[in-house]
DNA sequence: TATCTATGTGTCATAATGACACAATAATAG
DNA sequence: CTATTATTGTGTCATTATGACACATAGATA
């Protein structure tokens, strides 16, 4: 059984890794995908080409493995352990899969892999695609990952981290979130990702303060209660707090 | 002429790259090599034994080209455009260098690299020894640089991107600074850093809020004027407030 | 029509910040 | 030996940001 991919053509020992992040239920949720064979599951991830460039490497990946496009991706950190790959997953991944043995030596090599992380609305993704190398796709709750392979859940973990200290200093929602939402709703995002409860008029006051928002004029209706109204993120503000961090603290 | 190393043994592809911040005289200043041919400078830096972990090897190609030790080391970006590396660059190095032809090819492949920042004390390093490569070590003011082989000018902005966001949020100055050193000093670190003045009483308020200060009693004395507190850093405090941040948002 | 519950808005005490002034001291000039 | 100069140390005050909290409003349901 041959790859779909031509292991000549890819840098050697480099992969890109993806976690992709959703918001959903009041729950975070990481995108993974359940290899053919065995019980694990593993991010989205893959090779880059020895003429592509590592950023497109991971937008390219990102789609092969789950159809989605234009994302927002952001790369947090190069995994470099020696022992993060051992030789043992490599022969059962030729093993399982029946691919041809020559191709046994390019999996065993060592590899470094660059972490990405990307921020997506829950609801536009519709079907994930899962991959060559996997049968499902599926969200999990950060809290609540399944057995994963290799050294993931530590990506993972990094990737949390990463997020949520740019929540501290930087504007978040723009990617998670649906075009318009509630304050309640960003206010329980914010509550998720910092696992701590807000105070609901000291967190409205706040967040318009940062003047990224814009009240739409329009209320969400269909709610048991008194119809919330609706914002939106002003791109260009968003994006210059993006740039430049909410305050400065000199 | 064989190289130091043996290729062989060396992740393909992937570099390390070092930007060495010092400060004196008032000034930001980064620590370059001079290459042996050519009017290029060069951060140090160097390749990944197939053995060896990523910030292993940072801290190993730091040691061998600059005699460094026990530095403030920290992963910031992956470099991986396509382009970074064009295929001229190796062709020059081998004939400049006088290299066996059969090593062209190591050199033209296509190369990714981790870039690492490090902060050190000035005076702490004494005679930088230049590496195999280049024939001298150089401090450079960060607004005043050569002119720089392939993207090390990119990769010296990003790092210095790095610093200044770092500076906002988390303490800075134990690697920089002497072990101790005064107010108006530390100051003069941040202005430079953020290229900014600031105001000395309300700076030192602040500095002196955070807790990471220890007043030694002693000053610094022989200067022209009052003499200045020494302060030193409060080895634990600064720790948990550069893993913490300094301030929480909410 | 009353009730329940989530949403929208306001108030107050306290803490943090920015702007600024004056006293202390070490070298130097006369 | 004293006055001058430049730098450091410390304090005050108005303004703003923050944390804790209360009340009014409105949509669904009983």
């Amino acid at each position: 059984m041959d790859l779909p991919f031509d292991p000549e053509q890819c840098q050697p020992g480099l992969s890109v890794d993806c976690v992709i992040f959703g918001f959903h239920e009041n729950d975070l949720k990481v995108l993974l995908l359940k290899l053919l064979q065995g019980n694990e599951w593993a991010l989205p991830g893959g090779f880059v080409f020895l003429d592509e460039n590592l950023d497109r490497a991971a937008i390219r990946v990102l789609h092969e493995r789950t159809g989605l496009e234009k994302i927002f991706l952001q790369q947090f950190h190069a995994f470099g352990q020696v022992e993060r790959s051992p030789v043992t997953h490599a022969a059962r991944l030729v093993q399982e899969h029946s691919l041809h043995p020559g191709l046994q030596s390019w999996f065993e090599q060592r590899f470094i892999t660059i972490g990405y992380y990307a921020l997506v609305e829950y609801s536009q993704v519709e079907k994930p695609q899962p991959d060559y190398f996997s049968e499902t796709c599926a969200w999990f709750p950060v809290r609540g990952l399944p057995h994963l392979m290799l050294d993931h859940q530590a990506i993972i973990e990094r990737a949390l981290q990463t997020v949520r200290f740019q929540l501290k200093y930087q504007p978040i929602g723009l990617n998670l979130l649906p075009e318009k939402f509630t304050m309640p709703e960003l206010q329980a995002l914010y509550e998720t990702l910092l696992d701590q409860k807000l105070d609901r008029r000291n967190f409205q006051r706040k967040m318009l303060s940062y003047d990224v928002l814009i009240r739409t004029g329009e209320f969400r209706q269909g709610g048991a209660h008194k119809a919330p109204v609706l914002y939106a993120f002003d791109p260009v503000n968003y994006e210059q707090a993006l740039r430049n961090g909410f305050r400065s603290v000199w």
